[in-house]
DNA sequence: CGTAAAATAGCACGATCGTTCGTTCTATTG
DNA sequence: CAATAGAACGAACGATCGTGCTATTTTACG
């Protein structure tokens, strides 16, 4: 069926890792990782591994673009499936509360904002380029809500973007201390008060 | 003047400790504190720095505990000279958001709710009751604003408590990774508008 | 001043860290 | 079959980790 179109066999052993990798990131963060346990998590040695990144920043750099691309495949990508507008504004958000449930033990992606916000590198680079792009799309879909006519035509695109950013902050730190239905419920409320605000 | 009760004097260093331990985790979180590194900054052995702690996790526990009481000092105590209800939710929203442009760099009560969400023990569970703390110092400030008419009668606590936080977990990621300044325009608009909505 | 107690230093331990190196195994290719 | 490239292993490295122990120094008190 699928055939592998580069013959690379070992490839797939780094997606496994990655795989295991991105479980022990969710909890310990990106810092938290270690090649000496991905090792035994995976059934190998430590310099089989490393072999695979050749040093454990690239290894972090790699599990933090494996989040990427799994939070847009769940995210965004059944979203545009969706009208344009309000309709695929409000799926982007629904399917960021899945996605909030599925990781109420912990994202990858937000643990990486936490702890490279204050210093430098290509870490920090790469997430400050993630977290950008994705608020740019948050802003593509707020300014055809505008276009669409179903936003005020004098929205700002990109305060409304941090304000449903804020929100889905919210749910989870709330979700991750507190319990996520609980969070879940004032995340609702709170975007139906949102939307309303933001009408025409 | 002020006559030291317990006879302590090597009290003081440990209060010194703490004041250092506190920086590093404002860029490290707590689970990136080391004794080791901590003794270089206060010019102590590792032994030294360990004797008043007696375990890394209790050192990351008095440093937690040290954030929170720091925090308080700066936020809370100074709103509660503001009059009761709305005056003093902006004076802690106020004092809150200096609070943020301080620690641009990192905040230690934000990076250990994310560093420990997921995960058991002490430090866990230090984190909850705070974080449960603080809310419900928010929830008080609110239903006096309630009682004294200065919000709407049928003005639900703990969700406006929610969405206060959130804000601020939005301006601390986006002071973070984009700037303070472009944030706090933001989240000034954004609480504008939430006051606006729930008055009276 | 002398003495008990607290504070700090020094040293060592087992463990783990990221990394390097040389070797072995496997599979593809000519 | 022989040659070659890639993948994984195993051992070792220097460093650092948290944590015990035992001296030694410093402080507080009678």
């Amino acid at each position: 069926m699928t055939a592998t179109p580069t013959p690379a066999k070992g490839l797939a052993t780094r997606e496994l890792i990655l795989e295991h990798a991105y479980e022990r990131a969710r909890v310990g963060g990106l810092e938290g990782l270690s090649i000496g346990t991905l090792a035994t998590d995976v059934g190998m040695s430590k310099s089989g591994v490393f072999a695979h990144f050749g040093s454990r920043e690239d290894l972090q750099l790699a599990v933090l673009d494996a989040a990427a691309r799994r939070f847009m495949a769940h995210v965004l990508v059944p979203a545009l499936s969706a009208p344009r507008g309000l309709p695929r504004l409000r799926a982007i958000v629904a399917q960021w509360c899945e996605w909030g449930r599925m990781h109420t033990s912990g994202c990858v992606l937000l643990t990486a904002a936490g702890e490279y916000d204050g210093r430098e590198g290509p870490l920090h680079d790469a997430v400050v380029a993630q977290q950008a792009g994705w608020r740019g799309e948050l802003e593509k879909g707020i300014a055809q809500a505008v276009a669409a006519g179903h936003l005020r035509a004098d929205t700002d695109a990109p305060q409304l973007a941090f304000e449903i950013y804020a929100l889905m902050l919210g749910l989870h730190h709330d979700a991750g201390l507190f319990g996520f239905e609980q969070a879940i419920g004032r995340v609702h409320a709170a975007f139906e008060r949102l939307w309303r605000s933001w009408q025409p």
